[in-house]
DNA sequence: CTCTACATGTAATAAGTTACATGATTGC
DNA sequence: GCAATCATGTAACTTATTACATGTAGAG
């Protein structure tokens, strides 16, 4: 979704700076599907402004360069309904992982082993870790728990496919792959 | 992935032509996880022509432009290689789907009901349409099938998980969402 | 007669990432 | 003292998408 988007579903739910904005994707339960860099914040908050969609309140601070708090005016929650109302770009299962999986007779069998136990490892991490949210999970709404599920649903899929056809990706010797072979470690 | 590297891993199979590198990714089993246009194949082609990674037969056709077909180099392999071994992006599950869900609530139920059908149109399109690899299924090699089934696996958990917690994107009143209320329809 | 497939390529445009610039405060 | 957090912003760079330009041949 793009960054003007975001930022003006983030401030849909409440008002908050450009600082904000990025820490909703980047911890929390959200972080996994989006992605947004203040390079991109910043411009769409100041786009945002001239267009009238937000409005800002600055409050200057000691030392540190004047919070802008932000908020959505009635031109945003237009905005940011039709925009939710029209969008219909279709999903993307786009993970580098699959693209080498996809070569990995080129990594050989003890590269791709390493390769497959470290994704192993990031879909672990994910799973078992549902205090991402920083502690408030029980207080999700449904439509965030759905979301939160979804997450956890396909990282689950993804962890249980992988470790029941990952002898796929190797040569069907028996178990030169899980011996340290001739190989050359990068 | 980037666009040198899709080429480069293409023409590792086999050689080919940008057009047919395009359709490797654009149709068949593997479309749903990489995306390539005429636009970005081009160029980084005839980069890769002159950085040494491929080299090119021109064979001239009556009247349509001569078909250029490429085969990787020796030096081609090795960046390959190079960049399988290397790159290690974080997989993203981006869609806009689960963005949409998230702020489900200023798109209200009609609407809200009309994605997730949607959606799921969309699904059970992928998952029941096992003849997307031009009919030889039977063929893929396992690394092949292993990349072929995931996308299967993910997918038919996004549909699972859809249709068993839909319900937390309506509000809890009972069966507004399934009928159609007094919304305007967009 | 028009649309699609074949086949390559360029240019305008869009959008985002990375790195930089600034600067105080707090924890290690 | 050094890194991290807070806080905003700009500029350079990379990358890809879209639309266009060109042109034939076959299918409907």
């Amino acid at each position: 979704m793009d960054t003007k988007t975001i930022c003006l579903a983030v401030l849909s739910q409440s008002d908050a700076t450009g600082y904000e904005i990025k820490g909703v994707f980047e911890e929390g339960p959200f972080s996994y599907f989006q992605d947004v860099s203040f390079g991109s914040i910043y411009p769409a908050l100041n786009r945002a402004l001239e267009d009238g969609l937000v409005s800002v309140t600055e409050l200057p601070q000691a030392g540190r360069p004047g919070k802008k708090i932000y908020a959505i005016t009635a031109a945003g929650r237009d905005a940011l309904c039709d925009t939710l109302r029209k969008e219909t770009a279709p999903d993307r299962v786009t993970c580098d992982f699959l693209f080498k999986a996809l070569f990995s007779h080129l990594l050989g069998p003890v590269a791709t082993n390493a390769m497959v136990d470290q994704r192993l490892a990031e879909l672990n991490e994910h799973i078992d870790r549902p205090e991402g949210c920083g502690g408030g999970l029980e207080q999700l709404e449904p439509r965030e728990a759905f979301v939160f599920g979804f997450g956890h649903a396909i990282h689950s899929a993804m962890r249980t496919y992988i470790e029941e056809n990952r002898d796929k990706l190797l040569p069907a010797d028996g178990d030169i792959g899980r011996t340290i072979s001739t190989e050359a470690a990068d």
